[in-house]
DNA sequence: GTCTATATCCAGATAGAC
DNA sequence: GTCTATCTGGATATAGAC
């Protein structure tokens, strides 16, 4: 590697050293604040640094939320990625509900940015999306571990969980309320999975737009 | 009743009409423009008055937010009401999650007003929260008549109900990719309160604050 | 890259005349 | 009740000096 590109990649850490900052500074606003009250003029300040030095490292207000969304996927691809400690396929899918439960409810801004649309006008990058693909992709891989492979389960289980979280944070945030259900949740989907009348599938189709990351 | 009292209820009928005509004017921007996005400039040009007048009908902004919140479950709770046409307990159940997910798509700003914490330190008044408990008596009253009384056995029906609309609304909005597996939700649900498995049942509690309309 | 200073606009809300 | 006019403060974003 030449000087020159070495002294290139440092200005370029210093630089995404300092985005960092800038992003870590929002998510401490939103988490206090809330998600659609972020304000550039109270982000600055938090940083330590003025407005206009934000525009030197963001175009936009909506580049930042972009950049926390691309964080925010990637730390959720992430969290369910890791390992599952069990060689039991029914564990692995309680524990995939767990562990998606537990990222969404530990922060609320976040799940609202990842997970629903409250900033009006705003829409991720397909970049800062791209993770959020990936976890879908796990999902799919836990059920079939389970023998579950038919699409049309795939959507039931993405909107029993969906709804499992969306539930536990909106009706009993710190709770548990939802969450001690997991087992049970699973319990009915494998029995009508694997139930005789389940066996009789009928085969349809039909386009989606998407709206939101996946899950 | 005196002409004195006449006089009144005429001009109490007359300040109730400009009111909703206000709210009306609120929900086609709301619509148009997102949740989060209303102003009570748009909002009074829109009714053809000016900002200040809007304040001769609402104290603030959140009231007019919560004037729309009344409305909304309001709404919600006749459109769940209304009698299900059937003798048949668990086609009742298939046409509460039809009317719950059609009232939920038909607009997506009343959704997030209803069931999402969108609005930054807004929260509805009692009086406008009071018609969403209802709906949700309702929904009890659906299981009940399918024998289904266990508390938590509602609280899973709710995370079903949620799960299913949620991912409608933000996976295939306009769509069917949910809508058609109503059935199959039921069917599942249904099957699994019914298993022998879930005869043996262990009782637990715990207490639980509310954000958003119950469902 | 970072600042001061400012542009431009819009927000919610109020004063006071009619 | 409705208006004109205005207050106060906030927003995003930019110009230009250093």
């Amino acid at each position: 590697m030449s000087k020159g590109g070495a002294a290139i990649d440092w200005r370029e850490s210093r630089r995404q050293a300092a985005r960092v900052a800038i992003l870590e500074a929002a998510w401490a606003l939103v988490r206090e604040e809330g998600l659609a009250a972020l304000s550039l003029r109270d982000l600055a300040r938090r940083a330590g640094i003025t407005t206009p030095t934000v525009y030197a490292y963001f175009d936009s207000k909506h580049a930042i939320y972009d950049a926390m969304f691309g964080q925010a996927a990637e730390d959720f691809a992430a969290h369910m990625a890791v390992p599952y400690d069990t060689d039991d396929p029914r564990e692995v899918l309680v524990a995939g509900v767990g562990r998606f439960v537990e990222f969404c409810a530990r922060e609320f801004a976040r799940y609202q940015l990842l997970f629903q649309r409250t900033i009006p006008g705003f829409e991720p990058s397909a970049e800062s999306y791209a993770p959020a693909i990936r976890a879908l992709a796990g999902a799919r891989e836990r059920l079939a571990l389970n023998g579950i492979t038919d699409p049309e389960l795939l959507d039931m289980w993405t909107a029993l969980s969906t709804g499992l979280v969306d539930q536990q944070i909106s009706n009993d945030p710190g709770g548990d309320r939802w969450v001690r259900l997991i087992d049970d949740f699973v319990d009915m989907f494998v029995m009508y999975c694997r139930s005789p009348k389940r066996v009789l599938t009928r085969v349809k189709k039909s386009p989606s737009r998407t709206k939101g990351a996946p899950r």
